[in-house]
DNA sequence: GATGATTTGTACGTATGTATA
DNA sequence: ATATACATACGTACAAATCAT
């Protein structure tokens, strides 16, 4: 799932794990369709015992679901469930941008607000990967802010999960620029220490790449052609 | 964790699962200790393959920590990281509860008034194990209120694993009268629709949940005689 | 630093439970 | 409704990596 890229996983179930999670994500896997253990095995060309521990992982990070004994089917991602993960994704920044406003310190503040103004230039050039990675670690250290260490390695899972639906929502049109201003704000309320207007801010911010996502899907739909 | 006691869960990883995690929570198992496959299938008397999935459940719940190849140990639950999962719990749970002040429906709110009043009889009787129970509907039956069900999904799992701290937490004496009367608050708010209020009302109960085990572990580790 | 012991990671075989004809 | 086919759940075996000496 790209927490890391560049570590090429020795373990097979690791690397199985990350292979299909990505193939569901971006939809190459439909909802429902049943996932075979023999079956996956043959494609990486392993035995069903490490597909058996990515289905299981898979599982719990809810991108498939496992009957006991009938076998792992995709979790049904209908439009209704992303944005209720959408939701939940923003009630959960709003949540450590709440905390992180009253608990930064002065250092992490300047550090979040130097992020900032690094992803001008790549909003500039267009450059939705560059602006993707300065996003990460623009969220991360709102995370870190929180001073709640297990609050932020929930958040970073749950922002993991949600990796390629955030980076689709950055291909409308115009969205990195409106996604960076939104953040500007957060970053204001933050600074001030307004804790409430910043989660407010940061609800905002979630609903409008949602409804961003939203739009991009609904004209992908209406002509495949990518 | 005992999401359902009455369930003699047929799957054998899933048994130990379900046994490791109460071991971990009760603290039978100490943080750092190494959890040898083959010992612990010994201990069940099964093979290494349903305490292979075992663990890995475990891991996905934070319980323990699995370094690749070099096996797993209890996560470290040391008193700052329970304080940061009662910390997440109770925004989580302030979360839910304010959105459901602002979406339950009139029959889910006269259910949940109902659960708080069935409370009452356990609280006069001091039975901490039914309190526990209904206590437990009631925090559902918000979550349910949410109409989000994959919020509700990461609360309940989020929940079922701090289930032996909040059981212990109600141990200390005349905890349970004041739980329920930090609950009929909370139970108000809803009533009104005042989400945010309900919100204050709900991340006190937690503070004082907290509190309370905190006073009750310290109590017992000075007096270790249970 | 090298070697042996232990433990994990993976492959494979078998039986039980589920779905289908 | 019964039987057949098939996938999963678990057990066993072996190879590779880690650790202990």
């Amino acid at each position: 799932m790209s927490s890391d890229d560049a570590n090429p996983n020795p373990l097979l179930s690791e690397r199985i794990r990350i292979a299909l999670a990505d193939e569901i994500t971006a939809g190459t896997l439909r909802p429902g369709q049943a996932l075979d253990e023999q079956q996956i095995g043959d494609r990486f060309g392993a035995s069903r015992t490490p597909v058996r521990e990515a289905l299981r992982q898979l599982a719990a990070a809810s991108l498939v679901e496992i009957r006991p004994r009938r076998g792992a089917i995709v979790a049904g991602f209908t439009a209704e469930r992303i944005v209720e993960m959408f939701e939940m994704t923003a009630e959960i920044e709003a949540m450590c941008v709440r905390l992180a406003a009253w608990r930064m310190t002065p250092i992490e503040r300047s550090r979040l607000a130097r992020l900032h103004e690094e992803s001008e230039a790549m909003v500039l050039d267009n450059d939705i990967d560059a602006y993707d990675r300065l996003n990460w670690e623009f969220h991360r250290a709102i995370y870190e802010g929180t001073h709640n260490s297990f609050l932020a390695e929930q958040a970073i899972a749950l922002r993991d999960r949600m990796a390629a639906f955030r980076r689709t929502q950055l291909r409308e049109s115009g969205r990195p620029v409106r996604s960076r201003g939104e953040h500007e704000k957060v970053l204001e309320a933050i600074m001030r220490g307004d804790g409430e207007e910043a989660a407010r801010c940061m609800r905002a911010h979630m609903f409008n790449a949602s409804a961003a996502l939203d739009r991009f899907t609904a004209k992908r739909e209406s002509a495949p052609n990518n």
